[in-house]
DNA sequence: AATGAAAACGGACCACGGTCCGTTTAGCCG
DNA sequence: CGGCTAAACGGACCGTGGTCCGTTTTCATT
């Protein structure tokens, strides 16, 4: 019998080695622990291997480069806001007025992102492109919402419009440095959100 | 009589020793002339400093960074645009109706982000905070148009709810993984604005 | 011209991200 | 259980960004 060259089907998933799973959960917490306790600045590659007791040749294998490894942290810290959005209360969850549910969508976006700005600058950093999974929910999310507003017009590009402003190097560019209140880019962005959905279909 | 201790006064120029004025513009030829025979990727402060025959402390004595250097490179780039929209023939220079500017602005400055993609990347890179004289130029200008067209609300903000979905970050996304079209993305920025400016005035 | 002090220079040095490859281990099959 | 293969491991190694500090240069003042 000639040898097996099981090419992986896409969507079978791959049986992950039972070390390499233990290696990567104790590289994420380690990881964590050391964002928790120093600051994402001090989460340096070496630094989380030898907290995980493994070898720096590992935490790359898993990560591919630092920017992947604050991309999964950041999967674990958008897990809650995701969780709130699909099955927790109004208006932010299910529930409410689609209308209500884009007004809280955006605020909460806002203070999200914010909360994970040092983060998501770090999961960018040197990364050709964002992290798509992350963003992807959200901006399903919203296409989502802007749909149930029978909002006319490209909505995957509107979606966009929507996101942009909530950008976290704009959000620190404004508040940082030309000293905008967070109240008040909230308020602009509802502002914004009016704007968009004005133009109704039918 | 006691030394003096003139405390630079804010505005007031502080002369640049000439042999630091000469090698800055070496520092900046050198830069500029790897950018276009190797790419932005290839610019290594060693590799600058070199080619411009100094050391390498002087690099960062002058940019204080890759990124520092990176946005002086961004400045050069960016000069012709701004002699464009400030003097250049209409719709994008003066003597359009604001309308038609502002569609020229939009237009175009999405093709200036996307020529310029690699070096705007670069120059964000490792920096807290984008440079923001590039930046403002561009904010300035359209924030100014919205108010010819008296578009009522924050100026400020919608200024920025512009200029934020043509962030480079955004457009490559965009192009390079959900596969969109410049033209298709070009048509939304119009459609956006014309929400946008729908609000007025009086 | 001499002088003195502030500013600029240069390159050795360090830390961190990322790679490479020889070694070890998991897990399947006879 | 023994053996085999693909995968995972680990840490030495490299390139690059960034700092530091002893040395050199500029230039204002006399």
């Amino acid at each position: 019998m000639p040898p097996r060259h099981d090419l992986p089907i896409l969507g079978q998933d791959v049986r992950e080695r039972s070390d390499a799973a233990r290696n990567r959960e104790a590289l994420l917490s380690a990881a964590q622990e050391l964002v928790d306790r120093c600051g994402v600045e001090a989460v340096t590659m070496d630094a989380v291997a030898a907290s995980a007791g493994v070898g720096k040749g590992t935490v790359f294998r898993r990560f591919r480069s630092r920017a992947g490894l604050m991309a999964a942290l950041l999967d674990q810290f958008e897990a809650d806001w995701q969780a709130q959005v699909i099955s927790g209360p109004p208006p932010l969850g299910p529930g409410a007025p689609p209308l209500e549910r884009l007004l809280a969508f955006g605020r909460s976006r806002l203070e999200q992102n914010l909360r994970g700005a040092a983060l998501i600058r770090a999961a960018l950093d040197g990364a050709m492109t964002r992290n798509y999974a992350v963003y992807s929910f959200a901006a399903t999310h919203l296409r989502y919402l802007l749909d149930e507003l029978e909002v006319a017009g490209d909505i995957a590009l509107l979606a966009t419009d929507l996101m942009a402003p909530l950008e976290v190097v704009i959000l620190q560019q404004q508040i940082e440095i030309e000293g905008m209140s967070v109240e008040r880019i909230a308020a602009g962005w509802e502002d914004l959100a009016l704007r968009i959905i004005a133009r109704r279909r039918t």
